[in-house]
DNA sequence: TTTATTTTGATAGTATTACTATTATATTTG
DNA sequence: CAAATATAATAGTAATACTATCAAAATAAA
């Protein structure tokens, strides 16, 4: 995949003014990735931001109308390259079990590199969506926000999965539901084997999480 | 369980002022839960409630230092009233399966009735889990507060599930992961269905979550 | 039943946040 | 080079999440 130049695009419904524009807006989204693993979502805040880059409060608000705004551009971001990723490795597969393994292993395992995308840092982004993500949705703007389409990317991600386990066992009842357990529970259970170990099994230096799906999805399709 | 008076009694660590200890503090967790809900934790203040209970912000702050602190004693206090259905519900049965699919029954199913609490409505309190629970954990702080033990009874939920897991299957690698798994799982879907119901497979009408986590776990654990 | 103690209520104040608005200054483009 | 556009600097606002102080009310103890 690397030395491959291809452009994650983004829907203009999630930006002010499109960070991918200028150096300014490269900026904004390297550091902000940056900053809220440091501080967290909470105590993350334009002005730091600002400063931290060397520029402005009212700069940042140009690109990105809220921090919330921001957050949920880089959650699409983030699954608009799992979907790139999801689509390149399953292309010229034709075993279903095979791209179900596939797209399982994409989408439960920890990134470890930070490859290909110049100003975006997959492995810290990795770690946003593990701690932070789950902040975007739960707000009482969640209607609103998912009829404008915030949320569509991940949407689509876990309906293209949804049809591989179709092609497994086309009477499997619920797909959609199995895939998003799956996705949301990686990140939680990689949350959780760091703050929370007890609820979980895993091990030092062995990651468990990705087999436990693995194997969670198989047996549950039959 | 209706006409049993049974006492869920919550560890100090988790309030500054016992709200068990009066009427006010009655008040405030009553009135706490409904407006949670009605506005979301985001927009729900202390001020807020004060005047709502015909008191004020500064007395509400005698009982809880913080709105964090007061959404964590609530997920206690919703998990120990869960650990009780729990072991009330399994303590004469000897089949492990049996009391295997009544405890996923209990975690994964929605709460229809409000009853016995006084004060404290537990169908209300079960959609603050389901929409809020996570902020509760999502937080720079929560090394901090697992030490100082703020989230024990909710592993020792899922410690307890855990076991009748291993009583059906000594050799099942990931108890503890699949019980999480499954509860938080279950809220989330149960979110989703609500508001990103393109994530699920919910029909209108039907209880699916219930039966999807049951097969899951009973298929998982072999 | 007075006194002491505890609990509650009212008010004020603080630092910070999440913005909006305005204007001056760069920078880019035609 | 002028015009348009982008950025920076500053100021301001309403709300939040508290802390601090003190008086009034309720309760318990002597």
């Amino acid at each position: 995949m690397k030395n491959l130049q291809v452009n994650i695009v983004i829907r203009p419904e999630l930006y002010s003014k499109n960070p991918e524009s200028s150096e300014l807006g490269h900026k904004i989204v390297s550091k902000s990735i940056e900053m809220i693993n440091e501080l967290g979502f909470e105590d993350f805040t334009f002005k730091k931001l600002g400063t931290a880059i060397g520029s402005n409060e009212s700069s940042v608000y140009r690109y990105f109308e809220s921090k919330h705004a921001l957050l949920v551009y880089l959650i699409d971001w983030y699954w608009s390259w799992i979907e790139y990723k999801l689509v390149f490795s399953t292309l010229n597969i034709s075993s279903p079990e095979e791209k179900l393994d596939k797209a399982i292993t994409i989408l439960t395992q920890e990134v470890i590199e930070d490859n290909s995308f110049s100003y975006i840092n997959e492995v810290l982004l990795n770690k946003i969506i593990v701690s932070e993500s789950s902040k975007a949705y739960h707000t009482k703007a969640i209607d609103k926000e998912n009829e404008k389409g915030y949320f569509t990317t991940y949407k689509r991600v876990v309906q293209r999965v949804s049809e591989f386990v179709l092609e497994i066992n086309p009477t499997y009842q619920f797909p959609h539901m199995l895939i998003s357990t799956a996705i949301e529970g990686a990140h939680q259970q990689r949350y959780f084997s760091e703050h929370l170990p007890s609820l979980t099994d895993v091990e030092k230096g062995k990651d468990n999480i990705v087999p436990f799906y693995m194997d969670l999805v198989f047996k549950t399709i039959g």
